[in-house]
DNA sequence: CACCACAGTATGAACGTTCAAATGGGGTGT
DNA sequence: ACACCCCATTTGAACGTTCATACTGTGGTG
């Protein structure tokens, strides 16, 4: 019953053509007469013929695999946006006819032997970077040995222009999050938000605090910002912990860098704040944990960025011009989604009516 | 400088042996004098050869690539799960030198195909399934087939004994999860211990169930369990809402079949219970919103799952009898974590002292 | 009518590895 | 001395594609 699996030369004998009419059938149709690419293709179709991956990969040296480095869940929390992005790019890649492939590592460097190693191996057409920082060794390295990637993540650097990077990437920007949060707490009538973050990072972190900056300034609420702002670890206890300094300055609302700080952030303002006062306190990734406990959020468009990462990829890997196709650098506006809070006890009313 | 990719016949020829001398040296060692192996080994390190995985897996049709469906996170909650196996399961594989490829499918139907055109197209060795149930349309396919893979799930079946399957598989026992939370709940003097969980499903959410009626049972609390249970959907509006219906019959502790429901539960009986009462709730799956919000949960293994999916994968792709080897079907015990509750508002003293 | 251009198809070679079988040198036994 | 066997190593062939090139027939052109 269980046909052997046909391959080109066992297809093409079939029919009474060469091989490299039935190849050509599949990669080039447009060199083969009408009538037996119509011929070739339902004899394809009949006998579920798949050309073997293998084989032409030892031919062109292309596998039409990507890489991605897995990386550690350091917070729980944040982790879940690696989720997000893991699994729009799996499917955008899939798509795009590539398959994907992971591997772990600890650091950087750990991260460019492996992709060394997949690259002379396995002959992976391209990478995905992500959590791209100064001084990035892997975009180095990528660039001296012409293997074609794309970041989630600028390339962070004071002295060169973003832009005018040879590498694709594609952005969150973080900065025009913070600004429309800082905006929202604007509209409520605050005057004096606080901004809750990660010590000074030349990334990510100082990135969303200057959204903020620039919306408090923008609001005419200048002069000593630097007061209303605090920078701690990333994680629920240090937004706890951070925010009696921030209220004895007189801060009434709280824009975080994380939902992690905004959440412990949310829970000690509960807790010190007059009950009839809700708390003011909009985070940043809109993980799971925000969503549960309906906190208001940053939310960055990861799946949106997979798949344009996908998209620039993949552009470059066909060897299209950078001039057309996708643009090479992106930066996506994030969304503020705004919650009642709902798990964090108060609001569900004690009881309801008579 | 960069010196062309040296393959078997170049580096045999710059050593004066024949490629097979330096292929057995690379695959079976002891067929070749310990002399030559040296002198072999010694320009394969120098020459940074590396044996090319499309040629080989041309030749033996084995790829050392392993399959994985990455499903649609419904629950952004309980998500997290997926992402913590997926990264162990990254790193055993790694480590067994398998790669790891990703694939995403709606249903169960669409991953047949996509396991089909693996299998035929990339040669793919063997695949990790997850979330298996009953009557699961995966593994017959696979059987059928003879394709190798290995289950994170056992085989729900009411008619068959899973430990008679033909496929490995590993699991975790999730009745012993929540029989030891209600043992915990048992021990601070609970004795009306309700269960929050799914509709039936003759699978995972009836063996969470099964372990709390087993607990219960065995503390003499027997009669009428079954007002102590809901069955509701799972996330954390639902959680909330099935409390009333529970406290009305008296129970004053809860177990959890997620940290959805348990989330919800608790800030209800927050909201519900006079404030000298903690609520005592316990939730599954030790998600990071537990971690946040400082609940207690049961922590299934996923980590130690994944290692030994894939050490007794490997073992049947190494073609090494089913007798020897790790056990083919392991049932692992998951950990309590018990928290106190952090975040949810009112445990962080309104005021400490004077 | 011989010649050329060209579209369509076919053939030889190569990609780098492993399997199966062949070869070459010592021994060892009779 | 000869047959024999065993170990270490070599050689031929094959896996299934695609690239480069060669062939074939048809129609147009001088």
């Amino acid at each position: 019953m269980t046909q052997k699996k046909p391959t080109l030369v066992s297809l093409a004998e079939s029919i009474g053509v060469s091989r490299q009419t039935v190849s050509n059938v599949l990669n080039a149709p447009q060199r083969v007469k009408p009538a037996t690419r119509e011929r070739v293709l339902k004899a394809v179709q009949e006998s579920g013929y798949r050309p073997s991956a293998a084989a032409r990969q030892l031919r062109t040296r292309r596998s039409m695999d990507l890489g991605l480095r897995l990386t550690p869940v350091t917070d729980g929390i944040n982790g879940a946006v690696q989720d997000r992005f893991l699994h729009a790019l799996t499917e955008a890649a899939q798509d795009a006819g590539y398959r994907l492939t992971l591997y772990s590592a600890r650091d950087d460097e750990e991260e460019i032997r492996h992709i060394d190693e997949l690259l002379h191996v396995a002959d992976l057409d391209g990478f995905v970077l992500t959590g791209t920082h100064a001084g990035d060794p892997r975009t180095a390295w990528l660039q001296e040995h012409a293997v074609p990637f794309a970041a989630f993540g600028r390339p962070w650097s004071r002295t060169e222009d973003p832009f005018e990077s040879a590498h694709p990437w594609v952005d969150i920007d973080g900065a025009a999050g913070t600004e429309s949060a800082t905006g929202f707490l604007l509209e409520q009538g605050h005057r004096r938000i606080g901004f809750l973050g990660w010590r000074p990072d030349e990334g990510l972190g100082d990135d969303r605090r200057a959204g903020w900056h620039r919306a408090m300034e923008a609001a005419g609420i200048g002069g000593s910002l630097t007061e209303l702002s605090a920078a701690t670890d990333d994680d629920v206890a240090a937004g706890a912990s951070a925010v009696d300094g921030l209220l004895a300055r007189g801060v009434t609302a709280l824009v975080c860098a994380s939902d992690s700080l905004a959440l412990g952030a949310f829970a000690q303002l509960r807790a010190v704040l007059p009950p009839e006062e809700e708390p003011a306190v909009v985070g940043f990734d809109d993980t799971p944990v925000a969503a549960a406990v309906g906190l208001s959020s940053v939310a960055p468009p990861v799946a949106d960025a997979a798949r344009r990462i996908i998209a620039v990829l993949s552009h470059v890997l066909a060897g299209r011009p950078a001039g057309e196709g996708p643009q090479r650098h992106q930066v996506l506006r994030p969304s503020l989604v705004v919650r009642k809070p709902y798990a964090l006890g108060r609001t569900v009313p004690r009881r309801q009516g008579g």
